[in-house]
DNA sequence: CCCCAGTCCTGCGGGC
DNA sequence: TGCCCGCAGGACTGGG
C-alpha cells in the first residue's frame, strides 16, 4: 500500500524520464474494468503527446509528472498502483503506457492490480485547485512539530486515526502511522486533544525518523509482494517493522510486551502495550528519541 | 464542522 | 482438494 516512502521511491525511480518527450499514450488491452483515466484517452493523448517532461514531484501519496505546455499527469496508486520504467509484475494489470523518446527511458508504465488508483492530466491551474491547502495538508516530511500540533491538537479523534487524515498532514498511511506511534511511545487510541506539547514533539520526531529510514530502504513490500520500485524490485523496510502486522510477537524494543492488534475506524492498528501505555508515564523520554539499537 | 461507516477493487488465506 | 467468505486500506461520499 504505497504511502509516502513508497511513492517517494517511485518518484525518484522515474526521474530518468525528465527531459524525455511523450510520443504516445496507450491503454493496453485489459479485460479488467478500466481504472479512472481523465480526461478520456483521446484528449489525454492530444494534450500530452509532443510535450516534454520537465520535472517529477510528489503530492502526498501521488506522483506528479510535469510537462511543458502547462500540464501535469498525476498518478495516484492508492492500494496497489505502481509507476514503473520497465518490467511490470504482470501484463494483465498493466493499465497505461506512456511512450517516450529523446531521453534515457523508452516508456513510463502505470500498473495496478486492484485498479483502485487513477491517472489524471491536469492543467497547472487545475492542479493547484485540486491540491490546495484546504484539501491536503503539509507533507509529513516538511511539516513542523508546531504545525502538526496546531492542525490536530484540538481534534477529539484517536491520534492514530487523525494521522491518516491527509487534510491535516500528507503522506502517512496505516502502516507508517503504527510504526511512528510506536517509535514515539504514544498509544494509538489516545485522543489528540489530550496530548501535550512533548507528545507532539515526539510524534513529529518519530515521523521524520521512520519515513526517512523507510525511504532509505525503498519502502515496504508486504507479504502480498505488490509494492515494487520503478525497476520492479522489492523494498526492504518490511524487515524493520516494529509493530505492523506483527501481532503476538514480543516487542523488539522492550523485549517484554507482545504486539497487540486492535481495530480503529475499521482499520487494523498494531502497538506495544509496554512501549505505548494508554496512560502517560511520567518518565517518558522527550523528543521521541529511542535508544540506539 | 467533526467524525464515522460504506464504497470501490482483486488476490489470498483460513475454515470447513 | 475445492470453494466461499472475509480481509487488506488508499480516497472519496453520504449522513448523523
Amino acid at each position: 500500500m504505497p504511502e509516502l516512502p513508497e511513492v517517494e521511491t517511485m518518484r525518484r525511480g522515474v526521474l530518468p524520464i525528465v527531459g524525455s518527450r511523450v510520443v504516445g499514450v496507450e491503454r493496453p488491452r485489459c479485460r479488467r474494468r478500466p481504472i479512472a483515466i481523465e480526461p478520456a484517452l483521446a484528449r489525454l493523448r492530444r494534450l500530452a503527446v509532443g510535450a516534454t517532461v520537465i520535472d517529477i514531484s510528489r503530492i502526498g501519496k501521488r506522483v506528479v509528472v510535469h510537462l511543458d505546455r502547462g500540464y501535469s499527469i498525476v498518478f495516484e496508486p492508492r492500494m496497489t498502483g505502481l509507476v514503473l520504467l520497465a518490467q511490470p509484475p504482470t501484463f494483465e494489470h498493466l493499465r497505461l503506457r506512456l511512450l517516450l523518446a529523446g531521453g534515457r527511458a523508452n516508456e513510463l508504465l502505470y500498473w495496478d492490480r486492484r485498479g483502485l488508483g487513477s491517472v489524471r492530466l491536469l492543467s497547472t491551474a487545475e492542479l493547484a485547485a485540486r491540491f490546495d491547502e484546504v484539501t491536503i495538508g503539509p507533507d509529513a516530511l516538511a511539516i513542523t512539530a508546531e504545525q502538526l500540533a496546531a492542525r490536530l491538537g484540538k481534534s477529539r479523534r484517536a491520534v492514530k486515526v487523525a494521522l491518516l487524515d491527509q487534510r491535516a498532514v500528507a503522506g502517512i498511511g496505516n502502516l507508517y502511522a503504527a510504526e511512528i506511534l510506536h517509535r514515539a511511545g504514544i498509544h494509538p487510541a489516545r485522543r489528540c486533544d489530550r496530548l501535550r506539547k512533548d507528545d507532539w514533539l515526539a510524534i513529529h520526531a518519530a515521523t521524520v525518523e521512520i519515513l526517512t529510514m523507510a525511504i532509505r530502504y525503498e519502502g515496504s513490500t508486504l507479504a502480498d509482494g505488490t509494492y515494487r520500485n520503478a525497476l520492479n524490485n522489492s523494498g526492504g523496510y518490511q524487515n524493520h517493522h516494529r509493530v505492523y502486522d506483527r501481532a503476538g510477537d514480543v516487542c523488539d524494543d522492550c523485549s517484554a510486551g507482545r504486539i497487540q492488534r486492535i481495530v480503529q475506524a475499521q482499520r487494523a492498528t498494531f502497538f506495544c502495550p509496554i512501549c505505548q501505555p494508554l496512560r502517560q508515564s511520567s518518565s517518558r523520554r522527550a523528543g521521541g528519541g529511542r535508544k540506539a539499537k
